[in-house]
DNA sequence: ATTAGCACTCTAAAAAGACGAGTGCTAACA
DNA sequence: TGTTAGCACTCGTCTTTTTAGAGTGCTAAT
């Protein structure tokens, strides 16, 4: 059997109207809610055979209809119509002190939440194949050294090293220079043993020293890689969508957005699928997040700078307005280009 | 009516019984559990007696008794006798890689989260009167200075100025100089508009830096007063409490807990009223915010170093296991004291 | 091909009933 | 005088029954 124009209609129409109420819906609503004036009968027949491919279900007998996964990635891939809402009020709020990307992010993950009535979650940008930038030591007194690390997008990273000898000003000037010259430049994956071994050897009596340095160096980008940090907004919202929140499923989600782990698996995935569209829409099942098999998440990656990319998500219920949010994201996404663009003119 | 001992003892096995079970106690149970040996109706008279004094209440006729507000405060004032708990494996823990406050207070909720079973927040340090300690400008490139701000307490801060005129090696040195030796030590509030005058009028052609640098200053310190951070954790440990996970009060809870808002008030309010003990304790309506009346809060406050403070605090059930908790946050205190004072000889 | 009509199904909500935990009171007891 | 056994009573919870209505599938008529 294939899916011929009424079908879908009829399959949109239950889709839209499900996403509204949350209640199954039934042939008589579809007859009067869709512009195609058929009796209820008549929709009955062709919900029959919507179930029949198993695009929708009842619930149990004698009760409207919902739609499957199957049913909804059908709708997500072919029958959504972009219709051109209003996109909100998103451009005065983000255009206000954008001084720390991580405060931009937690800003944003709000918004989208406030706005899409759905949760949030966007993960700062991932460094992996970012360059060093510039490093700096200071000498806070005299036994503490100050690092300051700065890689590609600006971002600054800093520990505090205690001084086990002395160190004139002489031979700090050096290793400020000794660095700077021999990492400037590289990405993480390129200092290497040799390098690293080499560097050693120029320090001469503070081998020691530059050991915890380059330490320093690998653990401010290395921790940044697995430990990245995600910002999540919105997670209430789940309580208002029914489905979601009886006790043991609204505990198991909140405690997913709270540990933030498995988030990151789907972040992961997220980042690495980006194959063909800017988009990636997971739909029950799909989720690569077990305790989120009642959900849906439409995840976009961005892209700060070469190599400085991110993900953002939107987790709703399967039956989250998928026009709506993915019409919010591409937005989002593109004020994001203009924001940053500019300000970061590539090397 | 005068509460004598016996009273006392039955309040207390009431509220250790309903601690544990959730559920209204009745005379029979007590007979039983405690060690009175006395007959349930025996105990029945006096748990009149203690309605009467507005102590326990039934939540409708013929069931248990439940302890009230107020009986829980008699409890926590009076009647709790501090048991030896095994103080848990909190020790092993701690001593982890200490190399940010940051990671070690998100670690500290997190265990403390896991160990009580109940919610947890605990603040970063405020620095209201915190001295600096160090500033260091580099450059970047010609475009960028990098600002680093060190207060008391080796907190780092940094900030990127875009330069717009050209400032050569000497002028960054001068510059350099000239802050460290005219602000070290100073607090925020002692940088005063006559200091700021005076710096400016002293950089010279690098005036408008100056001032650039200088709102950095304030701002890496002002931003961190009210906009405090705040970590909290735990926070699905409220659906182990049946009375606190029904749709609504569990949402509004995990709002609360979300959104970190109202956590400051709760903050202020604790940081403020550090007058005899140093764990306050409020118990339902005592409470400064509205969502969490069925909650009780027991805070603590820490103190890094001299004029570095924080606040700890758990959040549960009115029914809480006061004394562990009481004495968790004891330990815990004991242990901060333990881990900052020999790193951080004061001055 | 569409539709009106109808019997049927099944759930959710309301009503009714059974159960039992816990109480307060009274009277007996040490 | 303080303690206890006994008993009638209350009231919430759990279970069962009833009811109402929404929605279906099928058949026959258009």
């Amino acid at each position: 059997m294939d899916l011929d124009d009424r079908k879908a209609k009829i399959l949109r129409a239950i889709i839209q109207n499900y996403q509204e109420t949350g209640e199954p819906v039934g042939s008589r609503t579809i007859s009067k809610y869709s512009d195609l004036s058929l009796s209820s009968a008549t929709i009955r027949n062709e919900m029959a055979d919507l179930e029949e491919m198993g695009l929708i279900v009842q619930p149990h007998t004698s009760a409207g209809r919902i739609p499957t996964d199957k049913g909804y990635r059908l709708y997500v891939d072919e029958l959504m119509e972009a219709q051109n809402r209003e996109v909100t009020q998103m451009k005065d709020f983000l255009i206000q002190r954008v001084d720390r990307v991580e405060l931009l992010l937690k800003q944003m993950a709000k918004l989208l939440a406030v706005n899409t009535n759905y949760a949030t979650m966007i993960t700062g940008p991932v460094y992996s194949s970012t360059k060093l930038k510039f490093i700096q030591l200071s000498k806070m007194d005299n036994q503490k050294l100050l690092t300051v690390i700065v890689v590609d997008g600006n971002i600054v990273k800093n520990t505090i090293l205690d001084l086990d000898q002395a160190l004139d000003d002489q031979d700090l000037l050096s290793l400020n220079l000794l660095l700077n010259s021999s990492l400037n430049g590289l990405t993480i994956n390129d200092i290497n043993l040799g390098i690293i071994k080499e560097l050693e050897d120029q320090a001469g009596v503070h081998g020691m020293l530059m050991r915890e340095i380059l330490n320093a160096v690998a653990d401010a980008v290395r921790t940044e890689e697995d430990g990245m940090q995600i910002y999540t907004s919105g997670a209430t919202n789940i309580f208002k969508y029914p489905e979601l929140s009886d006790g043991q499923t609204a505990s198991e989600l909140i405690h997913t957005f709270e540990e933030k782990d498995q988030l990151r698996n789907l972040v992961k995935e997220s980042l690495d699928s980006e194959g063909k569209e800017d988009l990636q829409v997971y739909i029950g099942d799909e989720m690569p997040v077990q305790t989120m098999k009642d959900c849906s998440v439409v995840t976009a990656n961005y892209e700060l700078s070469e190599g400085v990319r991110g993900t953002i998500g939107i987790i709703g219920p399967k039956r989250m307005d998928y026009v709506k949010v993915m019409d919010t994201l591409r937005t989002l996404m593109a004020q994001l280009d203009i924001l940053f663009r500019p300000d970061e003119p590539d090397q």
